[in-house]
This record gives C-alpha cells, structure tokens and sequence, in this order.
RNA sequence: GGAAGGAUGGCAGAGUGGUUUAAUGCGGCGGUCUUGAAAACCGUUGAGGGUGCAAGCCCUCCAGGGGUUCAAAUCCCUUUCCUUCCGCCA
C-alpha cells in the first residue's frame, strides 16, 4: 500500500505511475472517495466531541445528586446520530482502503517506462550458449531418455496438468539443488535458514500483495481461510508483521525451501510441457528487510547471490531490468535473471528480484525505530534463489550430450552422491 | 474433541461503568552531577486520523468483530490466538 499523505499531497506522481503501468485506475477515483471520507470524519468527530463533553456533565450532575434526565435525553438523540454518521463514515473509509490496496507500487525513477515484457532492458550478459551440433533436445526430451524420470503421465493421472512425478536422479536433483542452494545462502550469503508454513491465511497473503486482488492466482483451501503459498516471500516477509524492529537488525535476511502452489489461471497455452510453468515446483526464496536508505544497494546485493547461483552451476544468463509495464503489483524496481534455455534459443526467467520499498512493510505493518527517532516502515525485498524445476530444465538443456547422458555442473557432484553425469541405464521408471 | 484461565504501550504489569488526558516499573531519549564514565537524581517518552500557515484544538485505538448504555479497557455475545488440565492420535 501507498502512503495515503503522499497520494493526498503529490497525486501527479501517482498519476504518472498509473499512466507508466498501463493500469486502469484514476486519481481521479480516489480524490472523489477521499474527500467524501474527510467530510464525514470532520462531522461525526465534531458529534463525538460534544457527546464526550456532555457526558462529562452528566457524571457532574450524578455525583452532585443533581437531576441529569434533561441531559440525558438530550445525549439519547445525538449518541443516535452518531451512530448513523459513524457508519456511513466507516464505509466511506473502506472504500478508500479497498482503493488504496488496489494501487500498484510507484516504480523507481531508474525504471525504464514501457508498455510490456518487449521493452524490458537487458543490462548484463554472463556465459556463452554452447553450440551444437545436431538440434539440442527440450529438457522433457531430455528427462525422457534417462530413464523417463521425468514423468507428466503419470502426474496427470494424481492431480492433472502442470503437474510432474520425478524419479531417481531427477527426484535427488531437486532435493541436490535446494540444499546447495540454501548451503551458498546461509554459509555463504549470511541468510537465516527457515522451514515457514506451507499455509498461510488471508491477513498474510494481505500483507505481501497476493490478496485482495489477486485471489484467482492462488490456491485456496475450501471454506476455510487458508491459502497454499504461491512463494516463500509470503510467510517469509510476513514474518516480522507488526513488529518492531531495532536498527541494529538491518539488514537481515531470510531463505527457505519450499512448494510453490500457483493456479496459473490465464496461462491458459502457455509453456504446458515441461517444467517451466507448473502448479507446483519447489523455490528456494531469498528474502531481505532493509533500511528505506539502503534498499537499492540491497537490491543488488540480492540479485548478486542469485546470479552467483547460477555462475556456479555454469549456466550462461542475462540480467534484465523490468520496464514499467512488466512490473509485479508491489515492486519499485525488478531485476529478472533470464538463463539460456538451447531448445528455445532463448533466455527464459528464473529468478526475479525486486525491491518493494515500504508498500509491503505498510501493509503488513513491519518497522524499525532508529536511536532517538520515531519508528518507520522498513524496505521489504525478495528474489528467487532459484527454482529446482526451471533450473533442472536449464541443466538439462545445457548439459545434454549426444548419447543422451547430461554432464552435471561441477558444484552440484557432491550433493549428488559423487555423480558426474547422469547416464541412460535402459529401464525406465 | 471437552474444561478452565488469559490477551492492556518497545517490554513487564495495575486497572470490575463516569477526574483514566491508562497507574507503576523496565527500556529509550534529554539533563544535573563527573576529568570522563557508571551509579544516583530530575525531566521526558505509544500509534493512527481530522482541522489549521502555525502554535494548538479535536477524534479514535486496551487481540479482531458485534452488542448493552447517555457513557465501556471494565458488562454481554462471538472469532482468533496463547496457557493449563482431560481425552484421542502420530
């Protein structure tokens, strides 16, 4: 959520951020509500204010013994009015909270302005895509040669579409990957490692910016108020909500391996073999709170674990800055890191990293208090750190040889049992 | 699943209908003293909102929601969470 003064106070740079995002909504909407809002407030507090002052006599009069009936009737008709004012006052409220938490984030004046992911701008390159010399397999081809590892058959008879079972190697490098993962972040890095809830409820889906709109993204568990997580920056940022933090603990950092669960409504055609878009992966997240005047740095602090990730299991990347167009809902500022995927001959995002400001750290209610200063909100950002299932993709692709084995990236053989390359036996699964 | 007890400012903790503008302590901040520090002492210290150039004035907030009342931290209902006990189960 926006600051409500600076929406008040400068509402041309909210309406330029709302041009700049392509979205929908107006100033104009919003000074409508809050005037409305502001009226109202003016006239039930003037109401309240002579109740109050009334009901002070009226404790006078009674321990005088004095006759308060006069009075008391009197206060009888406005406490009435109060009460018919204070709602229409509590709904005129809402409605601007309902507008205000509809309101994207404003994006950093270093955000290039652009209507889509056409004009995102690639910042750095790292690696150079191998060449090969036949037509380079799709990792699901790949996945099918050693083995059938990789199993969406059989998935689609447990649970359905975008789903995959994995075997063997393919079920150990999932599991080889979070670990080494999670051992660069807390080893490495300095994050504090946490195993959070799978399941959160509707305040903390609130508080990072999935609900209230957009609730057809996630899973939702029938009748009741819980929610599967759609990443680990849920419980993760939501772990400080309504806290206080000292100064002294900024910045700090969060990882966590967990299942992802996304309805993928919309992506209706979109990548459906593979790994690359599933209703459940496994994400190991990076999550960081800041101080407001050292967010950016953190930014690129973060970004640089995750393209270390990747760096160390020698798949070739780009770095790209998300244009204003492309922005997620919370973001001031977005970096993807795109991985070479040689059956598409394109780079595909795998991890995506950005900086929120306070918008997350108002809503969940997350602060810090400076020596001798008054609290406020810290900057709240996250990035993946990465995906098991894009990156078996990316190492697949990338690794595969004409015999159809895959040579492993070197960091990856210890957690792999010593295994250098992964190697067709014949049987399936 | 059953029963009982709880939830009050950054923390601890008083407060059972009307001088509660929430006592007190700790912590924080400022000061006195001191060569400096500690200790001691003195002062100060929650959040959000409305109005105003400002000083200020006013309103709301005692886990969330609803109710009773002229008036609620306080009484009633309800939800959530915590603690203890009982039962069941891994």
């Amino acid at each position: 959520m926006l600051d409500l003064k600076l929406v008040q106070k400068q509402p041309e740079v909210l309406a330029k951020a709302l041009r700049d995002r392509r979205s929908k909504l107006t100033i104009d909407e919003f000074q409508e509500l809050d005037g409305r809002r502001r009226k109202l407030i003016a006239e039930v507090e003037t109401l309240k204010g002579q109740r109050n002052k009334a009901s002070q006599e009226v404790a006078k009069l009674k321990k005088e013994g004095a006759d308060a009936s006069a009075l008391l009737q009197e206060l009888g008709k406005l406490s009435d009015r109060i009460k018919a004012c204070d709602a229409e006052t509590v709904e005129a409220k809402a409605k601007v909270e309902e507008w205000m938490m509809g309101v994207p984030n404003i994006p950093d004046a270093s955000v290039p302005v652009g209507k889509d992911e056409t004009e995102n701008v690639e910042i750095a390159r790292w690696g150079s895509p191998r060449e090969f010399e036949d037509e380079p397999l799709a990792h699901w081809e790949v996945g099918q040669k050693l083995d059938g590892a990789l199993d969406f058959e059989r998935a689609a008879r447990l649970a359905g579409s975008r789903f995959v079972v994995s075997f063997g190697w393919a079920a150990r490098l999932d599991r080889a990957l979070a670990n080494f993962f999670l051992d660069q972040h807390t080893l490495k890095d300095g994050y504090i490692e946490v195993n959070p809830p799978f399941i959160v409820n509707s305040a903390t889906m609130t508080g990072t910016g999935q609900l209230p709109k957009f609730e057809e993204d996630l899973f939702r568990l029938r009748e009741q108020d819980y929610y599967l997580i759609p990443t680990a920056e849920v419980p993760l940022t939501n772990l400080h909500a309504g806290e206080v933090l000292d100064e002294a603990d900024l910045p700090r950092g969060y990882t966590a391996a967990t299942p992802c669960f996304r309805s993928e409504a919309g992506s209706a055609g979109k990548d459906t073999r593979g790994l690359i878009r599933m209703h459940q992966f496994i994400k190991v997240e990076m999550v960081r709170f800041a101080h407001p005047d050292d967010s950016f740095n953190q930014l690129e602090i973060l970004t640089g674990h995750a393209r270390a990730l990747l760096e160390a299991l020698e798949l070739p990347y780009r770095q790209i800055v998300l244009c204003t167009g492309d922005m997620g809902f919370g973001a001031v500022k977005t970096y993807d890191l795109e991985v070479w995927l040689p059956s598409q001959k394109t780079y595909r995002e795998i991890s995506s990293c950005s900086n929120c400001g306070d918008f997350q750290a108002r809503r969940a209610n997350i602060r810090f208090k400076p020596k001798g200063g008054k609290s406020q909100y810290v900057h709240t950002l996250n990035g993946s750190g990465l995906p098991t299932g894009r990156t078996i993709a990316a190492i697949l692709e990338n690794g595969q040889q004409k015999d159809g084995s895959v040579v492993l990236p070197k960091v990856l053989v210890p957690y792999m049992g010593g295994v250098e390359v992964l190697e067709p036996t014949g049987r399936q699964f």
